[in-house]
DNA sequence: GCCGTTTTCGGCCCGACTGTTTTCAGTCG
């Protein structure tokens, strides 16, 4: 597999580049399909090389077929050395920032020389976008506010990436201390979607060992003598080793663990208990350090029970514990299964059976099918021929009586008026209604669109009901509030898109959606078996917005059912 | 660059939006 991966970089590199350079586009798409292609292909390359059958696959012909062959040889094929060479390196980097494509970027290379992000800022403040042909004053702020977004948000992770950096620091840390305790803490532990440093939180290492072990892992790895290493992980997320005695565990994490509101509640409960809080020790009158070996410990000798580390933000958790009403969050156990999920149908890499097998092996007893519809031709979007036959192939393969049940859906964009894109009467059991991010309205015609597709009422789940900060542009902005309120009058689902690159409702949102009643659905948006698991983030940031059993949809018979 | 038995040439992914135009190019999903 590793082949495929190796000649799937190659290939989406060469169509990235061939782009920049000018290449006839239908050249480019055709790299960028075989990229996919070999990327999903099951089987490993070198023995389909060595059997002169790679153009046996379909989207690659002989031209691509020799490019996969010189990956093979020589590791890079050199038509991608050579564009290397002619492209200046900070180019691609130009194409990340939002309203900036290929044809833009050739533009301010060759007609301004533009070639680096700085440079771009640059010439956008001395106003000499001005002067290209396309360009105007709206484009030219348009670019410097992409600048501005992204320099903004460059210390910004998404959890998943924090949590990748904490599991691989944690893996470090049992192997050269494996009678030690270590564990994640931090913003990663609170399951905020966006983070900005991964904290691990350990003890029994050896003061000595601790900086030469995690420097294999971490870049500018550097110590501060009391136990404290902090460095910088391959992902760009800066992490940070907290190292103690055992029985200052329990204190420890959870002081690294809580928002800052929470500690200073906890700080106050301490104190009108006669102890002192601070620093991350637990003190009494004397001065003395209570030991807590455990954060149960902790809570305890502050008179409460142990708080989920979700909800710990100062936000009512503190007082709902000591009145002993914390709320029995939902589990990742809790969950039957998923819906949102893609299948090679439309633009998943893994058949409706793939998916259903991976779906069985986590145990899951249901999966909601949304493929995207037919207006999504981007993505191979199903029209009412090809949605019925995925309809019939879910009936039969239910009729067998296979598990999970399979559920019949849809990720339908909402249309420019406000309606949905449903190919024909076809029966579904439910409905994605998803955001068209390119619809850059105002926030009363997005919001109003928005109302109009959840007031299907029943069987609809709003998908993609705002851009949290990784997503968070202008066009994505509605008023939740309303939606929510026509959410509730008519019994949709809200949607935690848990795709690993973003989650769409911000978990004070969902604290909110579960004040109404409006069911939370949990969707991986998962294209690939692999993916389904991502379904862990969206049972996170429900946790983290008091989510309970009830009020997840995949926790429970559906309703409409 | 890939594909195809109605095609070996002429298609290939569509619709919405924005900003720049004054009929359209570029970007996005």
């Amino acid at each position: 597999m590793d082949s495929c991966r190796r000649a799937a970089a190659a290939l989406e590199e060469l169509a990235l580049l061939s782009e920049l350079a000018g290449e006839n586009p239908f050249k480019v798409r055709a790299l960028a399909n075989a990229a996919r292609a070999v990327l999903r292909f099951p089987e490993d390359l070198e023995g389909v090389s060595a059997r002169g059958e790679l153009t046996a696959i379909p989207g690659i012909g002989k031209g691509i077929a020799g490019l996969i062959e010189e990956t093979l040889a020589q590791g890079e094929p050199a038509a991608l050395l050579e564009l290397r060479s002619v492209l200046p390196p900070g180019l691609p980097g130009l194409l990340q920032l939002t309203g900036l494509g290929p044809k833009r970027v050739r533009n301010l290379w060759q007609e301004l020389g533009i070639t680096t992000v700085g440079e771009l800022e640059y010439a956008c403040r001395e106003n000499h976008l001005l002067t290209l042909a396309g360009f105007g004053p709206a484009t030219q702020a348009k670019i410097l506010g992409a600048i501005e977004f992204r320099r903004s948000t460059s210390d910004k992770h998404h959890i998943s990436t924090g949590w990748h950096a904490a599991e691989e620091t944690l893996a470090i840390l049992r192997e050269v201390a494996p009678d030690g305790t270590a564990e994640v803490a931090g913003e990663v532990r609170r399951f905020c979607e966006v983070i900005s440093e991964a904290v691990v939180v350990c003890t029994d290492v050896e003061p000595a060992a601790l900086l030469p072990a995690l420097a294999r892992l971490l870049n500018d790895a550097i110590g501060d003598g009391s136990g404290q290493v902090t460095g910088r992980h391959a992902s760009g997320v800066p992490v940070r080793v907290v190292s103690v005695p055992r029985g200052s565990f329990g204190t420890a994490i959870v002081w690294q663990t809580g928002s800052g509101r929470h500690l200073e509640q906890l700080a106050a409960r301490a104190f009108s208990g006669g102890l002192v809080l601070a620093g991350g020790v637990l003190s009494d009158a004397s001065g003395r350090e209570v030991e807590c070996p455990g954060e149960r410990n902790l809570y305890a000798r502050i008179g409460l029970p142990w708080i989920p580390p979700e909800i710990r933000e100062g936000d009512g958790e503190v007082e709902a514990a000591a009145n002993g009403i914390l709320p029995d969050l939902v589990g990742e156990s809790d969950v039957l299964g998923a819906v949102h999920v893609h299948t090679t149908d439309s633009d998943g890499t893994a058949s409706l059976e793939e998916m259903a097998e991976a779906a069985a092996q986590l145990g899951w007893s249901l999966l909601g099918i949304a493929d995207h519809s037919q207006v999504a031709a981007y993505a191979h979007g199903l029209d009412a021929t090809r949605l019925r036959a995925q309809g019939e192939a879910i009936a039969a393969r239910n009729g067998r009586g296979e598990r999970p049940l399979l559920l019949r859906g849809i990720e339908a964009d909402i249309l420019a008026d406000g309606a949905l894109d449903l190919p024909g009467e076809v029966p579904l059991d439910f409905v994605v209604a998803s955001v068209h991010s390119s619809f850059r309205q105002s926030v009363e015609a997005q919001t109003a669109r928005l109302v109009r597709a959840v007031s299907r009422g029943r069987g609809t789940i709003l998908g993609h009901p705002t851009g949290r900060l990784l997503l968070a542009r202008e066009g994505y902005q509605v008023d939740l509030e309303v939606v929510l309120q026509a959410a509730a009058a008519s019994g949709a689902a809200v949607e935690i898109n848990a795709h690993p690159f973003r989650l769409d409702l911000d978990w004070r949102w969902v604290r909110r959606a579960v004040g109404l009643g409006v069911p939370i659905s949990i969707g991986p948006d998962a294209h690939e078996p692999a993916g389904l698991a991502d379904v862990r983030w969206g049972v996170g940031i429900a946790r983290k917005g008091w989510a309970t059993a009830k009020d997840v949809l995949n926790a429970r018979p559906w309703p409409w059912w």
